[in-house]
RNA sequence: GUGGCUGUAGCUCAGCCGGUUAGAGCAUCAGAUUGUGGAUCUGGGGGUCGUGGGUUCAAGUCCCAUCAGCCACCCCA
């Protein structure tokens, strides 16, 4: 007996209308990486586990997928294996047992790979990247444990133009996809961090940005109380709330800032950063939105960051985000090198797409044209012409076998085939075909030569 | 990783307090109509009830385990 079969948790297979779907995102998003001059890179699925290991926090540790070594049940390898297999059972790592890892996401690939050929790259190097990545994560909506990024990011340049390009390219690649109601939010970790300066605790960034994070799932109480935890005096505690309450025009949000903290450098040169950001994006109307409430937790960003929503109407969290960060590169030994990028998350650009219905009808055509099949004579006109208008680049089908026109014409409409090409003994004799829209039901008779020259 | 809900035909689901041969709609296939589709009518096929154990005279139904999906936490795309 044969247990059914099935794929791991978390992971997918794609049919052909779900990949082609996918398809429409990947190229809509790649045309405008490209028109914004990024160039393509990929990297191995697989990592060395220490490449990894450390990047992502505590909580980002765990869910990396490590891969068992090969060969441990080697006679000569068993005893140390058991031995070394206590340690992970501890919660430490083995490189006896396991010193490869699936790879978490596109950013620290980039960074090793800058690191390991700065010598060679013309910097600012504009990079983009579509690849799968991997999280143990536990699956839910939206959540898996393989799915794919999309990033672009520029290395070794401090320019806020830069910024300025991302949040273009994003509101060009959302308006592309048909996703109208997407916001953009950005902030800065300066500003964050300058809240924390001016309460006195700069050392509780992290536990304080992570609770704010937390404010619009969650709601205010939720985040008093962590802030609490976190050791926050009421007074500290009131000063987030205010910071956090911030709202209206980029320019009274700016104002607001710096009357909350007039003494913090930290915050002054965050706000900065956001007045240079936003004075590219003067005399265009995008919607980007400067929100002291947006903190992203991950911890190598250290300048401006992004954060992309999905419209309100739909129960999503982020389609992507990214940010500054300086040093990256510095984990691997190569400092002074900094960069800035976004991802786009494209597994739940896909969801969000599919509940709003906005992909295009004619992602699922198969083919411009079809035969029908009228019999073996038929079929040897009807293989020769489908021959020709391939060469003239139009995709197209020829029914296999001498059905009923009835089922014919079904298949036709289930592939989402535009036209119907009906040639038997009559046309033959007066090499015409008969063509038929499907759409429209409106049929014509066209000579050979104009068939073949016909515009579908 | 922790806790909870769910799993019956290709899809959406019904199936009572455990009781004969597990049902419906849609989809599919065939015919009415042997060269013109989407409608209608008639008929047919399709299920070891996610998987593996257990309790029972008897399990889709109760219990346990496991796998998967979803939800919350955690974290994030």
């Amino acid at each position: 007996m044969t247990t059914p079969p099935s794929i791991p948790q978390g992971t997918r297979d794609f049919g052909p209308d779900i990949v082609c779907k996918r398809n429409f995102i990947f190229q809509t998003i790649k045309r405008f990486f490209e028109l914004y001059a990024f160039q393509p890179l990929e990297t191995p699925a697989l990592e060395h586990l220490d490449t990894l290991m450390g990047k992502y926090g505590d909580e980002g540790d765990k869910l990396i997928f490590k891969i068992l070594n090969n060969g441990l049940d080697h006679p000569e390898k068993q005893q140390k294996a058991r031995e070394e297999f206590e340690k992970i059972l501890q919660g430490k790592n083995s490189s006896f047992i396991t010193e490869r890892a699936l790879k978490y996401d596109l950013t620290i690939p980039l960074a090793r790979y800058v690191a390991m050929n700065h010598q060679r790259i013309t910097f600012p190097f504009k990079r983009f990247q579509i690849q799968p990545v991997w999280r143990a994560d536990r699956p839910q909506k939206g959540r898996y444990r393989e799915f794919w990024q999309c990033d672009a990011d520029i290395v070794g340049s401090r320019s806020s133009l830069h910024e300025a390009e991302l949040a273009l390219l994003c509101h060009d690649v959302f308006t592309g996809l048909g996703l109208k109601n997407y916001s953009l939010r950005v902030n800065h970790r300066k500003i964050l961090a300058g809240l924390c300066e001016t309460m006195g605790c700069s050392e509780k960034l992290t536990q304080i940005t992570t609770a704010i994070d937390k404010l619009e799932k969650a709601g205010w109480e939720k985040v008093s109380a962590e802030l609490q935890k976190a050791g926050l005096l009421p007074q500290q505690t009131d000063t987030v709330r205010q910071f956090i309450s911030i709202t209206g025009t980029t320019e009274e949000v700016i104002k607001q800032l710096q009357d909350l903290m007039p003494h913090s450098y930290e915050a002054a040169a965050g706000i900065e950063d956001i007045k240079s950001f936003f004075s590219w994006l003067k005399n265009i109307t995008i919607p980007v939105v400067l929100d002291p409430s947006l903190a992203r937790g991950l911890d190598y960003y250290t300048g401006i960051i992004f954060e992309i929503k999905a419209p309100p109407e739909v129960k999503m969290g982020s389609l992507g985000g990214g940010g500054r960060y300086d040093n990256l590169t510095g984990l691997f030994g190569v400092t002074g090198i900094s960069g800035v990028g976004i991802s786009f998350g494209i597994d739940r650009i896909f969801d969000v797409m599919e509940e709003l219905s906005l992909f295009p009808d004619s992602l699922n055509e198969t083919a411009k044209l079809i035969f029908f099949n009228l019999g073996i004579t038929e079929t040897e006109v009807t293989f020769s012409l489908a021959r020709e208008l391939r060469n003239k680049g139009n995709s197209v089908d020829i029914y296999p076998d001498k059905v009923k026109l009835d089922k014919q014409f079904r298949y036709a409409e289930k592939k989402n085939i535009q036209w119907a090409v009906i040639i038997g003994e009559e046309e033959i004799k007066t090499h015409t075909a008969k063509l038929k829209n499907l759409k429209t039901g409106v049929q014509q008779t066209l000579t050979f030569t104009e068939l073949l020259n016909f515009s579908f």
